[in-house]
DNA sequence: GCCATTCTCCATCAATTGATTGATTGTCTC
DNA sequence: GAGACAATCAATCAATTGATGGAGAATGGC
C-alpha cells in the first residue's frame, strides 16, 4: 500500500475520498479543534504537499468532509423502500435509518460536529442546512399524514413534533449507558407521544 | 479603564470572573476552533501574561468557563421556587428557564459547545456531565409525579420523555425562523404529547 | 519607612501549522 | 521518443500561538 508506489493515475477522486474519510475519523476522535492537516495526510499515506495539491485548503477540506456526509445520508435514506407503507411504518423505517448511524458511531458525532461548526461556517451550513431541513421535513410529512389517517394524535403539530422526534433521538445519546439501549427506549417513548390514543375505525366521520 | 491603573488589591476572583466572561463571548462567536488566549487578554484589557497569571493554562481556562455555566445554570434553576405545584407547572417552570437561556442566546450556544467537547475532554466532562444528568433527573422526576398522578400519560417512560424533553428543546433552536417562536411551538408539543389524554377525576382508583 | 505580596506588562521563546516552491516520477497521446 | 499532464515528495516559509522570565508598580502589615 504505502510502498509500493501506486499506479499514478487520475485517481483525484479516489484520493479525495480516501482524505474525506481520514479527515473525518480524526474528526470523530479530536473534533474540529485537533484536526490537524497533517496528520490527516499520514493517515492517508501521503505528503501535505500531495493532500494540498487534491483538496486546496483546509476549509475546502471541511466542506468536503459535509459533502461525504451528506452523501452517506442520502445514499442510507433511499436503501429503504417506503412505498405503500402506514405512517407508523415509515416513521420506524425513520428510527432504523438513524440506529444505523448510531451504530457506526463515527458518522453520528462527525454530524453533531459539523452542526455545531454550521453555526459559523457559511459553506458548511450551505451543505449541513438543506440536509437538516430535508430531514425535518421528511418527518414532519410522516406525521401530518398520520395525523390525517388518525394513527397520530388529532392536536399533532406536525413541524414542532418533528423537531421533538429529532432532537429526542439525538438527545438519547446524552445518556449514559449503552446508547443502543437509550435510542430504543427513545424512539418506543416518541413513539407513544405521537400516536392516537383514541384511534378512530376506518370508517367515515359524521 | 484601560488608561487609569485599577488599584491593585486582590481581586483575582474578579479578573477570573471577567475572563470567564470573554471567553464565553468569543467561544459563542467562533466556537472552540477559534478560541485564543491572546484574544480573550485583549476583551478584557489585559496582558497575555496577566492572563497566564490567573489562569495557567488554557486548559484550565476552558474548565473555567465550564464551572461558570454550570454555576450560572444552578443559580438559575434556584431563582424559580418549585414549592407545591402541580407537575404540569413545573414542568412549565422548566420551559421558561430554558427560554431565558435561549434568549440570551450566548449560554445556549457555549453550552452546546461544551457539550460537544466533553465528549473528548474528561475535564469538561467531569463539569458538564453531572450539570446534564441533574437537569435529566429533574425532568425525569417531574414526568413520574406527573403519571403517578394522571396528569400525565399512564405509559410514560419517565427517563427516555425526559430525553425527548431535553432534546426537543435543543432541537427547536435548530429549525429556521425566530428561535423563541420555534420554542413555544415546540414546548406546547412537548406538552401535549405527555399529557394524559384521559384524566383521571381527582378521586381514588378501585 | 520597609518589605512581602499581589498584580501587571514587555519581550521573547519554542513549537505548531497551513500553505508553497521546485523538482521528480510515471502514464498517456501523438 | 517527445511533450503534456497527473501525482507525488522533500524542504521550507511565514504566521500564529500557548506559555514564560524578569522587571516594575501599587498595596497592606509592621
Amino acid at each position: 500500500m504505502t510502498t509500493t508506489p501506486e499506479p499514478a493515475r487520475r485517481d483525484t477522486d479516489h484520493r479525495r475520498t480516501e482524505i474525506a474519510a481520514a479527515a473525518r475519523a480524526l474528526i470523530a476522535e479530536r473534533g474540529f479543534e485537533g484536526l490537524r492537516t497533517r496528520d490527516i495526510a499520514e493517515r492517508v499515506g501521503i505528503n501535505i504537499a500531495t493532500l494540498h495539491y487534491h483538496v486546496p485548503s483546509k476549509e475546502a477540506l471541511v466542506e468536503l468532509v459535509a459533502q461525504s456526509l451528506r452523501d452517506e445520508f442520502k445514499a442510507q435514506h433511499l436503501r429503504r423502500s417506503r412505498d405503500g407503507l402506514a405512517a407508523l411504518e415509515v416513521l420506524r423505517l425513520e428510527f432504523a435509518d438513524f440506529r444505523e448511524t448510531l451504530a457506526g458511531r463515527e458518522a453520528f458525532v462527525v454530524m453533531s460536529e459539523l452542526s455545531e461548526r454550521a453555526r459559523r461556517d457559511p459553506k458548511v451550513a450551505a451543505v449541513m442546512q438543506p440536509l437538516q431541513a430535508f430531514w425535518h421535513g421528511q418527518i414532519a410529512e410522516i406525521l401530518a399524514r398520520g395525523r390525517a389517517d388518525g394513527s397520530f394524535r388529532a392536536d399533532l403539530d406536525p413541524a414542532a413534533a418533528a423537531s421533538m422526534v429529532i432532537g429526542g433521538m439525538i438527545a438519547s445519546q446524552r445518556s449514559p449507558g449503552d446508547n443502543l439501549v437509550n435510542f430504543d427506549r427513545v424512539a418506543a417513548e416518541l413513539e407513544r407521544a405521537v400516536r392516537n390514543p383514541a384511534p378512530q375505525h376506518s370508517g367515515l366521520l359524521p
